[in-house]
DNA sequence: TATGAATGAGCATTCATTCAT
DNA sequence: CATGAATGAATGCTCATTCAT
């Protein structure tokens, strides 16, 4: 008897738990690209998921934590994305088209996500000035890419972020303003190769 | 004296009704700059202006409306100092340069007061979609300034809003990581320019 | 000079003032009658009159004064309407009938008043014992109309009261689930009729 | 043992819920008479409860939500009354002098309970024409009795409606002036049974 | 591990009334 | 007589978090 109720509680312990916690970042995930950061409650999410409230808790020291965690999440989702559509071998031009469109498919298709998850800009700014923001990690990964190119002289750092920043506005406005997605790559693509100077 | 007393009284009258008012801006602005939207109360800020809460909401419908007021008031102060620092006749690097310096330099004076202003979007895409956010003007307006100068044959709206959020994000980045103005002028000019496409 | 200052003054006192109160007094009844006691501000009533808000607390000491004397005068108009469309020298149930007529023509040509002014019962609930809420002094009325009559031999305050009642409650309900103001007539005069013991 | 700790927790669990909702109930039964419902706050209710005010948003939506079945337990409190009191087999006089009598009985013995509950008209009349206000649902039910009975031909609901008004008004004024239940009583059930025509 | 009843600090906003002009 | 800017007590309600079970 007790035999099987360890059996059952071994399973519990190690399938359970992840078990709440998945489903609370579904549930979380759901809300905070539905309805927002300020309304979304710990509750509407835990209930959302199924579980008691307390639970979320169990899980999440609080909701900002439960926050940075969904951004981080959308974050590691679009680079795979991302690095997947990408294309490998092609001239830079080529592999910056081919990501902004891989940039936008995924905007387009996850509605909301990416709004969402940049609200975190003012998460960070609050407190804890040692979490960078989403943007700010976006355009340390272009910062990097600059650099491995090697082919801009400038600081790789101020071009990486100069980037990101302008793939955002523009990505925004062209949202907001219902351009084509067309448009939007064609002619980010050409400003961008020409920032990064391609002489 | 009856002259000076009818003076005085016609400024009382003047100016009664705008004074608190004016005291009221001052407070917001001080204390959206120093604590943020969330933080601040319309309470807190009448009290700051030395008046009770109730006149407050003779001068704002509600609190957005008095943080727009903040925003928008703090984007023609930024113009206007741009506009008196920029290089007029001068050549397109030039002019870009002396911009972004001015651009800066007030960002650095002003402490606080961009990062305050910029908090408008989250504000603005709750509701009113009719509104823009303080970033998104500027684009607009680096957007005219594209089509003025006539070399960039591409959509100039997407170019400017790019150049916006170029500046935006590269701004703060180097803000947070203590670069030098210079470093971030020098280097975002080039961008820019490059990215202009001054062939 | 003084003269000339006299004349208009005693023209001004003679008239003005009341003209101020009058205008009050219509811009009170307008607004108690569309938005109810609760909805309706000092601050209002003084605008709708084309009055400063100040000048409201110079005719009245305060709203609920206001409100009570707008009751009153309802009271008096209704008595008056009623006086003149009554039956005079009539059986008693051509009486009651024909007052009953002009009660619900009334309530109907005016709709809004009734429903208004007997909201005063709440307000005269809470302070002032000593004033009696509009549908008691409406029963006192029917009262003394049962004393003059004589046939009675009961307590002729009840009666009356108990007829004010039934009048005031019988007419919300037909109001309400759109009954013939001819049906309501026809139906409560019998009551009456029968319950003043028509011997 | 653990038998009995089984009962008391499933008495626990089975109680703590509604536990906090009974003290709510009567909490604001008590100040909801002592106050009326202008003056009574959620806060004033659960603190009389002795619970934090967030718990009263637990149970009630709002505020209205608390009066209204406030009032909804005083109907069904005072129907049973009534019903128990009432003389069951005899005559309508004696039928309806019993139910007056355990009418004004209640109102005595629970003085306030009437006055606060009847005060719903007005919350009702602001919002949701669905509703019916608690002196309307006493007057359906003697419309039913009248019915019942069958002896009056004109329109049952207007002789309820009569009927519940005319008890309503006589019953306040007697309390306002000192009348004797007896009085009343004996007025109202002649006025009454005549009204219904017991020819 | 899971629950959900309980909490109370906190907030934006209203409005009857006053009083300096 | 008239004004309307100023006031601040007061209100209904929310929600992140805790903790006894």
């Amino acid at each position: 008897m007790s035999g099987q109720i360890l059996v059952i509680e071994s399973e519990r312990t190690g399938r359970r738990k992840p078990e709440s916690l998945v489903r609370l970042k579904q549930a979380a995930r759901k809300l905070f690209i539905e309805r927002g950061y300020d309304a979304t409650r710990p509750q509407d999410i835990a209930r959302e998921a199924g579980l008691g409230h307390g639970t979320f808790y169990l899980h999440y020291p609080d909701k900002r934590a439960c926050f940075l965690a969904f951004v981080e999440e959308a974050r590691l989702e679009l680079d795979k994305h991302v690095q997947m559509r990408r294309a490998a071998d092609a001239s830079l031009e080529q592999h910056i088209a081919s990501t902004l469109n891989a940039l936008y498919e995924y905007a387009d298709s996850h509605p909301g996500v990416m709004r969402a998850a940049f609200a975190d800009g003012r998460l960070i700014d609050a407190e804890g000035m040692d979490v960078q923001p989403l943007l700010m990690k976006w355009g340390a990964e272009w910062a990097q890419m600059v650099r491995d190119d090697g082919r801009v002289r400038g600081n790789a750092e101020i071009a990486g972020q100069a980037i990101a920043g302008a793939l955002h506005l523009a990505g925004w406005e062209s949202h907001r303003s219902g351009r084509s997605r067309d448009e939007l790559v064609k002619n980010l693509t050409a400003f961008v190769v020409r920032a990064l100077g391609a002489d």
